[in-house]
DNA sequence: ACCTGAACACCGTTCAAGT
DNA sequence: ACCTGAACACCGTTCAAGT
């Protein structure tokens, strides 16, 4: 066996990963495997090995594809500009991309670093650039002198943490409830009565 | 082979549990396997398909056992009746107890639902009961005739899923930021503004 | 009745051997 | 230079056979 010239380097790569992408939105990532992948793109398992260091390495970049498309489709809800407040709004296209693909988006909650080693800087870098999104959101809501940096930067964490919980337990089911609101109605909920609070502490001057 | 009398169903089910709970606290989901759940109680692994009906079974019963525990933690916390608000004592207190063993509650937040399967109703009672803590201790906050029970119940599952996702991303370290403001922190702004906003609602009558 | 251990159908990962 | 496929050390789960 040897060399084949059928696809490049950089084309396997993209095979690869859409493999794997597709394979974790049919059957989770419990489903993913590194012969199953190399089943579908044609090629050995050792191949895999040839173009990333491990499976976790690749679940890694299918993550980032994942956090730029949530950050492309982000960036057209910004762009539209309708009546509603741009914060609810981008909630709310956060949370219809969750729910669109429930398990492509349980990767990004449910994967632990691996074992001893770091957030790699390029994820890090990804999930910054959303809470920038939701900080640019924010400092059109509260007039920029009452509010500093690192208050805007504080409450788009939070904001962003508070959806992240919201999305996860509802893709998990875990947020049933008695009354039955449906998550819509809690994401509503959290952004606007935290936003109250935020601009109510703006008001008596408490940041 | 055959029976061995060293040991009652029951104790063998809790060895096994005890078991499974340490591997996980130590190495993760990653780490633990039938196998080495038996090696370690000195059984074969098929003894363990006679006391659960897998793995995923098993690993359910070691959720149970921690949300078990993190609620005796909440009502010890509740009991103590300190100067702070109740609503930050429990929050403080939940965050407390992730931090301690963070691989252990991972599970609670990584674990979705096996395949096709539900929720089983025993789990659900034990999450409800958590949301119950929070409704009560919501409830001292907000005068009760300004706040039906439907908007309680609401509050409180937004308040625990904000917390959930805190705390989420707190252990996965995916929370850090720039100006690097503690997860304690933004427990406290996250509680005290949600509930500054609640009272802001309350008082105007949009509820 | 309870437990074992071999067996089945899988894994991730490595690496000598091939072209 | 690139790819294979066998090999290694693992999996979860089942079940005939043993006491």
């Amino acid at each position: 066996m040897g060399r084949r010239s059928t696809h490049t380097p950089e084309q396997l790569r993209g095979l690869v990963i859409r493999a794997a992408h597709d394979i974790i939105a049919e059957d989770g990532l419990a489903g993913l495997s590194a012969r199953e992948i190399a089943r579908r793109v044609g090629y050995s398992p050792g191949t895999l090995y040839n173009l990333f260091d491990s499976l976790d390495d690749l679940v890694l970049q299918v993550e980032a594809m994942l956090l730029d498309s949530l950050d492309r489709r982000l960036a057209e809800v910004e762009a539209e500009g309708t009546a509603d407040e741009p914060l609810s709004r981008l909630a709310r296209a956060y949370l219809s991309v969750c729910r669109e693909h429930p398990k492509l988006w349980n990767l990004i909650a449910e994967h632990a670093i691996p074992r001893g080693s770091e957030v790699p800087p390029w994820y890090s870098e990804r999930l910054e650039r959303l809470v920038a999104r939701i900080e640019s959101a924010l400092a059109r809501h509260i007039p920029p002198d009452r509010l500093d940096a690192q208050a805007i930067e504080r409450s788009a964490r939070v904001l962003w943490a508070g959806l992240h919980g919201l999305a996860s337990l509802s893709t998990a089911d875990k947020l049933s409830g008695i009354t039955g609101d449906s998550v819509e109605v809690l994401v509503d909920d959290f952004v606007a009565t935290y936003l109250a609070g935020l601009r109510g502490k703006v008001r008596i001057g408490r940041i």
